[in-house]
DNA sequence: TCCTAAGCGAGACGGTACGTCTTGTCTTCCA
DNA sequence: TGGAAGACAAGACGTACCGTCTCGCTTAGGA
């Protein structure tokens, strides 16, 4: 058969289960979903279903996978281009994932939220440690003698971020995402003693 | 029966569990162990397991945080108490709990590593938040127009916190907790941007 | 525990999943059930019936081997005592399980019928060969030469009886176990020409 | 394309699949030979399979049946014709199936031993009754009263030789066809009690 | 001292989800 | 246009845990 139409056969598929997937994790919580309720959702073999993924979780880590990594890496180097000042700049993702978040909030909710949230972040997790990896390679010159190693910095920014983020949207993301961006940029940048003693 | 002497046996029981529980998690990981793992090193029959607690979640959650909550909330009475710089003494969590970290590290590792390392780190995530709550309490006098509401705060540096902490048990937990702690602390008052620029 | 308490709650289950699949027999034919059904039907767990025997055949063994095998060895004996004319006793074991046949109709015609049958059957064909095997070595007095091995008369005794048995069995077991006897048996004593030229 | 070409390459792929079924009875014997496994023996494609055939079964009677019912009735059809005394020719099938099973020993003994033995010798146990019916309406001028009905007959024959043809097979076809031919059909015409008093 | 109620081990049991396997259908392309 | 390739839906399989249960055994107070 040619490789395309069988590509394109195998992505429909791949597709109907990822959608199967995220329409299940609202109604019943991600942890509870069984891969026979998927197979059912998405009118699909359980044979068909892992011939494509090894389970659950891998379903759920490839489908988001692909998603952010394709947002943010394109809208990234953007704003890592346009990088003028240091300060403004930095932490450039934050932003962006804030606003996607609320406009996918449903799906984000879903992964987030509850037990299984901070399985189901690690994917992002990753994505955006690469990310400010990235952008610490640009932002700091050098790696100063007594300053924590660069890779501590990442793995500090990123928790504190997908904490904070896990946090707002498990309130409803009710502020908006450009204040909450103000007030984690602000604290990561400037600490939390700043924070505390003068305010915004 | 004399309840006291119940109680003792319940105790003692109990006790086996939670090390019987203790002891398979660096053999097997804790997601890998069943509730007939646990039994059969604890020499119980199952019904009795189930006497004692829900299951697994339940039996590691008694016994841990009980654990971490004595050992923290206690040490951080005194540390509170002390308190009169903000900034020396603020976050004192963090090398109890490197430290502490440190001389389980084999315990710390099997739960922190690898898959299922954010689940179980759960339970401290939300000890952990307990105590920055009530040291925020103390260090932020009001809450000032136009900051972060003060559990935004908590949630940003205990995910910092879990975040960092786990990284550096995944490496080995090679540089000593003094001096994590210290790049800890430094990052979180301070900002990344005083790191960044000046060093420490 | 009680050895005798499990004993007898084993039993019990046992003889329900006999039970469920015996009365599934009739209404799915044997190869279309499935182990599911038989559960279904028993209200047993799945691991409750593997915990009993290794699958569908198993099960029907088990329960044919234990019920016929206790029935004719009984009877057997009898019939082997008191044998005085090897031509008018032999084969003792035919009319016996012709009869028995008839008793339990539905049973037989379940096991007998249909693809599976022979399958089925090779119990009965087993516990036949002992039997047939036994009682030629009270009648035929020694290994004549130039006449076939015993074994060999045995397997054309029990293979022919088998194939009468199913015949008739497929048939209805119209005619009365007594006329079948006397006709098989006269098949097997004198021959099929004695049959052909004079009749009974 | 002409139709004798297309009939042709039909012809080849479907003997191409009988092939492939018998070579691997004998590797794995008939109930675990699975379709996939012909269609890679045969370097076919699962759909030509099931052009051809509408599944394992149906292949294998298709050629099992074919062939032995082709040298079967054309040899019976001789033997029939020259049949002077009764005696002599009754059961002709028998020496040629023994020497047919001699000279194809591992398929035979794939077929019949152990387990799925009888279920697959169920095809040659028709082609038999039909040949031991036909000959029987030859032989046998009139359904005499009180002698068993002409199909009594016929099962009871085609029984005890397929039981004695697959113990046969079972022990390694020692005695020479010839032999266990006479063996069989001197118990088939004489009965049994001939047989025990008398020898040979 | 015996009695009695509880904790406990043992493990059978009903259930549920798993990941694997085979079947038979269908679609697409190649020769 | 027949056949190879193989994706697919369907569903049975045997396994692994779960949490519940029933049963006796032990044991340490109170009678």
């Amino acid at each position: 058969m040619a490789e395309r139409t069988i590509d394109r056969r195998i992505a429909r598929t791949r597709a109907t289960l990822q959608h199967a997937l995220i329409s299940l994790i609202p109604k019943k919580g991600y942890e509870a979903i069984t891969v026979e309720d998927i197979c059912d959702v998405a009118n699909v073999g359980r044979s068909t279903f892992y011939a494509h993924c090894t389970g659950k979780d891998d379903l759920k880590r490839r489908g988001l996978d692909e998603h952010l990594r394709a947002l943010l890496s394109a809208r990234q180097k953007e704003a890592l281009a346009a990088q003028g000042d240091g300060r403004a700049r930095s932490l450039a993702f934050s932003l962006l994932l804030f606003e996607h978040a609320r406009d996918h909030l449903e799906l984000y909710r879903a992964l987030a939220g509850g037990r299984g949230g901070e399985v189901s972040l690690g994917s992002i997790r990753e994505i955006l440690s690469d990310l400010v990896r990235a952008e610490l390679a640009v932002t700091a010159a050098k790696n100063l003698p007594g300053a924590a190693p660069r890779e501590f910095v990442v793995q500090y920014v990123v928790g504190a971020y997908m904490a904070v983020l896990t946090w707002w949207l498990d309130r409803g993301a009710k502020p908006p995402p450009a204040e909450v961006d103000r007030m984690f940029r602000r604290l990561a940048t400037d600490g939390i003693l700043a924070h505390l003693v003068e305010g915004s």
